[in-house]
DNA sequence: GCACTCTCGACCTGAAGAGTCGAGAAAGTC
DNA sequence: GACTTTCTCGACTCTTCAGGTCGAGAGTGC
């Protein structure tokens, strides 16, 4: 139940690559100063992104890194599952192939309730809302919750 | 985004528990064997839920592990929580606490949203519904899409 | 006293998370 | 064509943690 380091970093220079727009692309050294994170670990990051096909690439002066498709259409769960793999996992299986035993049978679909809540929030809001700070009304929602903000 | 084999265990345990009500003390052996979970390991997990005030506990011949509060008035969370602490943390930190550059500023949001979403469910769900195998009726709804079964 | 069962610290092993390093390959510039 | 810039990518480190095992001890009931 923990976002990696990995993910969030690739999340924000995702975002950043959002908000540099069509025009030249983004060295990934400005990456890593404008969101504070190590040059050498976000390259990986970024090549990763760049093999599952979300971000493009070109080397030597004025070379840098883009975003493949525009902004509006790709949304955090597609940056997150590029470097973390599946979004939800119990015992790195997915829940829908788990056999609970006798009691405990329901847990299963418990796991899967709040994997498809997660879904709800990471596929809705995409790369564009971000950049923009507006986020989608279900989403906004939950963040209006005062609630949602108390640590437990 | 991942739920350990603790957590998993911890909440197949406290459902054998929940299920086996308030007569005598469960053993430990019992709850290993009834829901396939190493017996050295699960001790381990029940010490820590007994900690938490979630079990309770005596040893010697009748001895065994019980549930401290009824099976109606212990959700998910508690005992995911009991074994794991914080249910959604982002690089270790709560996400009310992370301050985004720029750009990024709005992807806390994102993150507060996730985990209001996650505990909408795991707080909704007590051991006695996993016993009776009836969801609330908010997760029941999540659980009747297809989409939730789908792989992704 | 004895069998039973929890208590709990010590230990182990492998994998994963979070980086770092350094050589090389493509792209543009002069 | 040399030179610089910037991505590419495998190899390596270092620490932590998940997941589990062992064994001695301490409380309980008979």
């Amino acid at each position: 139940m923990r976002v990696s380091a990995k993910a969030d970093y690739a999340v924000r220079a995702a975002v950043e690559l959002a908000a540099a727009g069509e025009g030249e692309p983004v060295k990934g050294e400005r990456l890593a100063t404008s969101q504070d994170i190590p040059l050498q670990f976000l390259e990986h990051i970024l090549l990763e992104l760049k093999h599952q096909g979300l971000v493009r690439a070109r080397r030597g002066a004025k070379g840098g890194y883009w975003l493949a498709r525009p902004a509006d259409e790709v949304t955090v769960a597609d940056v997150v599952r590029a470097v973390e793999g599946p979004i939800a996992n119990v015992q790195s299986m997915p829940p829908e192939t788990i056999e609970y035993a006798g009691n405990a049978e329901s847990l299963r679909d418990v796991w899967i309730a709040v994997r498809a809540n997660i879904r709800s929030v990471l596929e809705e809001v995409t790369l564009a809302d971000l950049v923009a700070k507006e986020m989608p009304s279900s989403v906004e929602a939950l963040t209006a919750e005062p609630d949602s903000w108390a640590a437990r």
